[in-house]
DNA sequence: TGAGCGCATTGAATCATTTCATTTCATGCA
DNA sequence: TGCATGAAATGAAATGATTCAATGCGCTCA
């Protein structure tokens, strides 16, 4: 137990610097003396202390990053892209699940602050202004995950959601459908409202198309079902024949409305778009077309984007990345026959 | 930046000695000094360095816990419990992914050891035995969750996954079905063989009950979805009129396959009962009836089991906590008419 | 007045690692 | 043989918070 170099050294009979540079640097020392090293390390199971080396080393071995909502496969999708990317450079990622709410997300900036680590990479909960702004004032590295900004202070690495609003709506006309409406709220949510002006802008170029706003209070699948279940109540002349949702929960429930009871078919009389791309949509009862984001680029470009301001902060540029997102067809969509 | 107590004491003008009483034990300390002391750390932005003091402490002030699968609801609600269990003594616990990947796991148990956790949680991925050997000979406190075992080395926090199989079962029963089938798999998933049993020990009990075995290879809406499909291809006479599955996801395909489609009904012509009462469980089309296991309190005793053993290595009796399962009856096991 | 008490404060030592200026030593070359 | 060279190894210093034995100080009471 409580192994120290300093062990390590006296059982092989060396300096604890030499230890250290067996541990660091092997190329510096002699073949010979990194084998009796090695072998006193194996026999006393020496674990290095990440303390005393974050303590010299003036910061940690790691990087926190807070997401929204850990069992969103979007953002452990993101998490992972991280692990990987840090891993390249021997770091380790400190995940933190804010679950939307300022105070645990306030609470975990905190821990990553006292813990000294490289960056934080981030998704806020709300505008979080003062959180940005104490992050910037103490000069910790931030890249904002998944959240569009202008802000010079920050890079941020997001999705083009007017580009997926496009792409969604497009598809809808492309497949024949006119009357269209997008389902999801609330409005002041950035990816809501970035998605919808997004399927506004292709309705806009088709002359005869229509585009409907209905507004949900979330995003979760009771409120889709409850969508779906006043839709089906409509007349045929005022029903929409496609329906975007913004994101696949919300279309799944929906799916489920439209396509249990009555005779509706999904997509013969309707046909659906989600967002997200998540497991359940290809496994739903009628596969969901989807719009695809690249949630591990997302995460190993913000890693990116971090450790190259830890290593400059004054020089490196801060900037913004946006990706482009991606449809995804399925059955859902399938042109009306 | 760079703050240190070194500095705060100057500005204070105290000792460091002081400056440390007033973070630790602020009652041992007079109130004006005190007043003084917090407004030099405030002045100054000092926020304190968490590797030093692990260092001085000999180990962190977290303990580390990790899951098969962050994205399942079970687990993040393992890992709240855990969190503020933690929280009330002032530690952290760092999550770990293993995405029931080995060496995932074992790069997660290797960095929870460098950084001296005060101990680790973990649902380890197959028997993980060379691993748990590793932890026992170091004195790494550990407790395993989600695994009964009898090995009297390790305490562990389990559900009765034989009750839940039986809770299930006997509900069944008692709304008058008589023709059981279980779907899940693969058996060598304790969560599987043990709910199983619990099932079948139900159906002995009643003389003119049977149940049938029926095998999925994964845990999975689409493996659930399949085997409605089978099922509803049946003759009458050949099919059950009650399902119990493995898991909610598995619950849900079936459901979608049988409710979808076809002259069947559920809970008409079949009743149906899940496992872990997810939040998508309540709001499929037929809200769902499944067994729900005390996740956060799983977490929370969890949590206190380490910290006695933490405590008193020695001294503290490895303990095998079992808690009970409770079922939640919806509309998908309503009594036949 | 001075001994005795207790609260408040001090600051050197400690934790484990890394770094780097210095030392050691073998080898090659004149 | 004497000297220069450079690879290898050394060990003291530094990192920042905490602890604890020692000290200071104000007060009471004889």
């Amino acid at each position: 137990m409580g192994m120290s170099v300093r062990d390590v050294a006296t059982r092989a009979g060396v300096s604890v610097g030499t230890v250290s540079n067996v541990l660091n640097r092997p190329d510096k020392v002699s073949p010979h003396t990194v084998d009796k090293v090695r072998a006193a390390i194996d026999e006393l199971g020496f674990v290095r202390n990440d303390a005393a080396r974050q303590l010299r080393a003036g910061r940690s071995l790691s990087i926190g990053l807070i997401v929204l909502d850990v069992s969103n496969p979007f953002f452990t999708d993101v998490a992972r892209g991280a692990e990987d990317r840090a891993a390249e450079d021997g770091l380790t990622v400190l995940l933190g699940n804010s679950d939307e709410n300022e105070d645990r997300e306030a609470a975990y900036l905190d821990l990553f602050e006292k813990q000294r680590v490289h960056g934080v990479l981030f998704s806020p909960v709300g505008d979080a202004q003062s959180r940005l702004d104490a992050l910037h004032r103490r000069g910790i590295p931030t890249v904002l995950v998944d959240r569009p900004t202008t802000d010079e202070r920050f890079s941020s690495v997001a999705v083009d959601d007017v580009a997926g609003g496009y792409l969604a709506a497009r598809h809808l006309l492309d497949t024949g459908r006119r009357r269209l409406a997008f389902v999801g709220g609330p409005r002041d949510l950035h990816q809501v409202a970035d998605r919808l002006a997004g399927a506004t802008n292709a309705v806009d170029e088709t002359a005869d198309a229509t585009l409907e706003y209905i507004a949900t209070d979330a995003l979760t699948v009771l409120q889709g079902r409850q969508v779906g279940e006043a839709i089906r109540e409509r007349d045929a002349v005022e029903r929409p024949d496609a329906l975007f949702a913004a994101n696949d929960l919300v279309a799944m429930g929906l799916l489920q409305a439209l396509s249990m009871v009555g005779p509706l078919t999904v997509p013969g009389d309707v046909a659906i778009v989600g967002y997200d791309d998540i497991d359940f949509a290809s496994a739903a009862v009628v596969p969901l077309t989807s719009i695809r984001q690249p949630s591990a680029l997302i995460g190993s470009t913000a890693v990116d984007l971090l450790l190259r301001e830890a290593e400059a902060p004054d020089e490196f540029e801060r900037q913004h990345v946006v990706f482009q997102p991606e449809l995804v067809v399925r059955d859902s969509t399938a042109p009306k026959v």
